[in-house]
DNA sequence: ACCGACTATTGACAGTCTGTCAATAGTCGA
DNA sequence: TCGACTATTGACAGACTGTCAATAGTCGGT
């Protein structure tokens, strides 16, 4: 059954094969439960092999964290409504569109579970979660200075966190509705930003938006801007 | 310096000890980070000992997960404030302190990282989060009728992870101070208990609390007898 | 067509870690 | 003091990661 070619392959090829090999495994089970070699013969190829392409196992898995956060970047809806309520629900289903496409790869992955503390997932994961916080307030029509702050970005992340666990009750627990966590995501995100983020309870945001560029359409798969290499 | 004695030790003092070194060097390293090898000679014994006490390492780690989750069981506030503000800045007043006692231990355990998917330690976390999440709810006066509900979990799971992640950005991070964390959490608690949980927006909840005799503890207190026969 | 350089790929080796088990050595009662 | 009980050890087996020299496809030049 294995369409995999056990020959020569190019370098590109064989590094992409193992690498789908890997995000394939990885989103079933954490990563200690996935061993090199189960990954390498998978990819029909050699331990040896795998560890000339990625360095090591971490090497390997930072890899695949990259992938799953990069690839599902999509682009935000590009008309934006006027209220602020209309733009807050249009986030949230733009947030769940995005991950509902990867489920539960996506999941295991951006939970980080089983890496424990490697600093180069850790950094990765806190990288998507700034990028996504970032896009979501700045949509949203908080004052740039205001986003740029660490303390904006810690509350950013720790609402990722709640996202996550939102997401993970819907996908993986069952216990709520996709419109469950759609209406508690809004409903926390408008907390947030009227009264949390900027400092003071009751200077509310801006009705009107700073527009990004207007295209009438909803989610379109973009091609994401490379890493740091 | 080592304290330990050498000699023969009764064994729950001896499983004492060992259960007190594993905390430590788990709340320093990530599971996988943590050899049993470790643990062992800064216990002063055998990784054969370790074993027979605890069986398997993750057997061990369950047990730290176990103990970081009773130990910091501390009675909720008594005097029960009137006003709903006050009686939810309480609450989160209370989770901080509970948090803050261990520190970044606590951190690294309820964060889940590094074990994986260990159905055992994961139940255990859910089961914590439920608790938790029911004694917030119940000392806010939700109804228990909702608070039973499984919708209600989920909330209060998603709310638990929301904490986390704020602490985790507090603690670890330090992008946040508590006072921080404190307005984002009760602000955001407040939204949930009135606006999310009761399903209609504008039931909001009665003013008057409903008295739980809330025994203060018990994450499943399961008294750990002899593994070998 | 052949040859030689290049490199993708392999297989064996070394080290670390977890888990098991029979043997050893404290400790306490008769 | 002796003997039973058991806490504790040390050695063994298996699995896994990471390294490296050797092997074998592939392609360009003659």
């Amino acid at each position: 059954m294995s369409t995999v070619t056990r020959a020569r392959l190019e370098p590109d090829k064989r590094r992409e094969q193992i690498l789908a090999c890997a995000i394939e495994l990885f989103g079933e089970r954490p990563y200690a439960a996935v061993s090199t070699t189960e990954i390498a013969t998978a990819a029909g190829v050699t331990r040896g092999l795998l560890h000339h392409y990625f360095g090591t196992k971490r090497g390997l898995y930072v890899e695949v964290v990259r992938e799953m956060l990069i690839v599902p970047r999509m682009a935000l809806p590009d008309g934006v409504p006027d209220s602020l309520e209309a733009r807050i629900a249009g986030c949230v289903t733009w947030l769940l569109d995005m991950v509902s496409e990867h489920g539960r790869t996506f999941v295991a992955v951006a939970g980080a579970e089983g890496v424990g503390d490697d600093p180069e997932v850790e950094a990765l994961l806190i990288e998507a979660d700034d990028i996504a916080a970032r896009r979501l307030l700045t949509l949203l029509g908080v004052d740039p200075a205001v986003v740029d702050s660490d303390r904006a970005r810690g509350i950013g992340r720790s609402y990722g966190a709640l996202a996550k666990g939102a997401i993970r009750e819907w996908i993986r627990e069952g216990s709520l509705t996709r419109d469950e966590v759609h209406d508690l995501l809004a409903r926390i995100l408008r907390t947030v930003v009227t009264e949390v983020l900027n400092g003071t309870p009751t200077t509310a945001v801006p009705d009107t938006v700073t527009p990004n560029t207007a295209a009438p359409n909803t989610v379109t798969p973009k091609t994401q801007s490379e890493k740091t290499p």
